[in-house]
DNA sequence: GAAGGTAACGGCACTCGATGCCAAAAGACA
DNA sequence: TGTCTTTTGGCATCGAGTGCCGTTACCTTC
């Protein structure tokens, strides 16, 4: 087994005592002395769990951009570009059989909260890369270039107002929305 | 003259003094109280006069809003939706004469600072929602509808696009493209 | 089973942004 | 001169986030 003293808790734990704290009290009265408490741990400790407080929402963000990377890097050549991106949107937000109502709480958190809002901005920017990435390799660009990166923001804030308006249709349907959004783009974009 | 204790300062004066201080040793650097001595004041004083240090930035972003609006509310019913949206945001990123050098520097800050870029989205929110009333007006619908919503959020994300590129390109033209930016949402919107 | 290595833990002190409270300052007006 | 009004700014406090460092606990090696 590894060396030196073992782990009290794990990321996954600490963040799900963190949203249940979070989701009776609301975000900005939970303060992170709370979440350790509750969750038995020094303050200083959750530091090294979470780089942030508002990290702790995002849960393991990193490994869901490389799944997307993934997908989009197994596009199918025959599929158009924007197609492509409606099809790993899709599937990137298909949820799992009864987890709708947690994954609704959770965002409403996400895009209510003014401090998750802002600092949301900051995650949103490696979804894009990945984003610009797949689009710079169809398009013989480079990621950085102004065509990935605009039509990745255009992308983006798509999901983003589908996001917004499943929550506030309690009974509207995410994929619909996500779609509808996405496939907007595709005018402009149809000959690239 | 109006009662009471004069102010001391003005929101003007001391954006002046803050902005060059971000200017000079960086946005994160510079401390809330390096900004209070340097404009002679407490401080307390400065939170009287901006809501927080991120907002400095932004000046009288609210003002900017207004005419924004009224702008837009005068869009001739002959014109698109989008060229409408097109021609607006032309015009009030148009820079007057030698005003360039600043406003590079500026955004540079909002744009990679990563708390700006953050507190940024907070005032983004206004901005679409200015967009979606004027999309709503256009369309018959409500301004917290989805399709306004949605075009909102997609106009906002092609001209962060555009600023993006803008900075990071010396020799850009701003206006080309903004206006290049906001041309590849038609596709999808001519109908409406 | 004792010694040493190693990694997580967590207390302490500190910085900085932000806010409430309140007394002092400073000008207007009667 | 006294009162009213408004700004000011000091003080205390909170909460997020970080550096430092001794402690804890488990491993391996002798």
């Amino acid at each position: 087994m590894r060396p030196g003293r073992p782990a009290v808790t794990s990321r996954g734990e600490l963040e799900l005592v963190a949203l249940e704290l979070f989701a009776e009290h609301g975000f900005e009265a939970t303060t992170v002395d709370d979440v350790a408490e509750a969750a038995g741990i020094g303050r200083r400790t959750f530091f090294r769990y979470f780089r942030s407080k508002n990290d702790v929402v995002w849960g393991d963000f990193d490994a869901f951009l490389e799944q997307l990377r993934a997908v989009l890097a197994g596009v199918a050549q025959t599929t158009s570009l924007i197609e492509g991106l409606r099809g790993a949107v899709l599937a990137f937000n298909a949820l799992p059989e009864g987890a709708e109502p947690q994954h609704r709480v959770r965002m409403a958190m996400v895009l209510h909260t003014p401090a998750l809002q802002a600092h949301s901005t900051l995650r949103y920017a490696g979804w894009r890369d990945v984003v610009a990435e797949y689009v710079a390799a169809r398009t013989g660009a480079k990621a950085e270039d102004f065509r990935p990166q605009l039509l990745a923001h255009q992308v983006l804030a798509s999901c983003v107002a589908a996001y917004e308006e499943w929550l506030a249709e309690p009974h509207s349907s995410l994929p619909e929305l996500l779609d509808a959004a996405v496939c907007t783009l595709g005018g402009g974009w149809d000959g690239t």
